[in-house]
DNA sequence: TATTGTTATACTCTATAACTATA
DNA sequence: TATAGTTATAGAGTATAACAATA
């Protein structure tokens, strides 16, 4: 412990005063991690992930996207895509449905079953961002979302 | 082909107006991916990852630093850290080193290569942040700096 | 030739649980 | 009993490459 505490004296660990939290991309790191904790602990165990989530919101906001389109919307590989739809499938939230004049396709469909349960996803993890951000004020979320998207504005350059 | 050009003719697929784009969790997400990759992008090829580079900056910054410690700062689990420990060590940029007094810790220590590859990287990953946020004025930044640091308040509660 | 969905595979990051050696 | 570091292991999430069916 001598050195320990030696050293803690010596210098006082500052987090705050290191190179790291003038970064945007650490502190977007570790932001991101407990937004998607708390997404997690406030849908329950057995839910979904967020990425399902956004996956069957996309579905349920566009009836009939295919996969292709839900990929590129959600900037994932269309591989990634398989699984997730898989998963929504095998709950009944959503069925891949053939589409007409062109048989590669799969149709993306909302089920009744998927409809309400993202209508109840939906209140949780509004109420999840809620509680989370309950220290900014509703004029700086919106600053925030805005500077966020003007990251997001050079995806893919 | 038909139906996927009749269905962006009735609705017009526009992610903007999606749920999605009302949360903070998907916005950070999708911000922070980008980051990350560009980060990968900037140090080049056989570099170091984004918390390979976070841990080198506390090591340098807090020489002596125990392990746990940095995994506390970290906000990861300290099996986490041993692998990049590892790495920094097998790289000559840090050392291991026993304390005095508590033969149970490993105090890690900053090696002359470590302080240059620490100091050449500084640069490009601030170059890097530089380029990926040139969309967002200085005063935007330190706003989102704070805001970020808002969220992250709450960090373990 | 190009595209859609799919599979196989691998890599990164993270966590949990159990171990050892020390305290 | 508790702590520091470690190992083994597993689970997300992602990507690349190759394939079959179809365009």
């Amino acid at each position: 412990m001598v050195a320990r505490q030696k050293r803690n004296s010596d210098d006082l660990l500052d987090i705050d005063s290191s190179d790291l939290e003038d970064f945007v991309g650490y502190s977007l790191k570790r932001a991101y991690m407990i937004l998607q904790e708390d997404f997690r602990a406030a849908l329950g165990e057995g839910s979904m992930s967020p990425r399902v989530f956004s996956a069957l919101s996309l579905v349920v906001q566009f009836p009939n996207i295919t996969q292709s389109e839900l990929a590129r919307m959600l900037g994932i590989e269309r591989s990634g895509l398989v699984a997730m739809v898989d998963e929504l499938e095998a709950k009944k939230f959503i069925k891949r449905a053939p589409v007409p004049g062109d048989r590669r396709v799969q149709a993306l469909v909302p089920l009744a079953a998927g409809q309400s349960a993202y209508a109840d996803a939906l209140v949780k993890v509004k109420e999840h961002e809620a509680v989370l951000l309950k220290h900014i004020t509703a004029e700086e979320r919106r600053m925030l979302m805005t500077l966020l998207k003007k990251i997001r504005q050079d995806e893919g350059l």
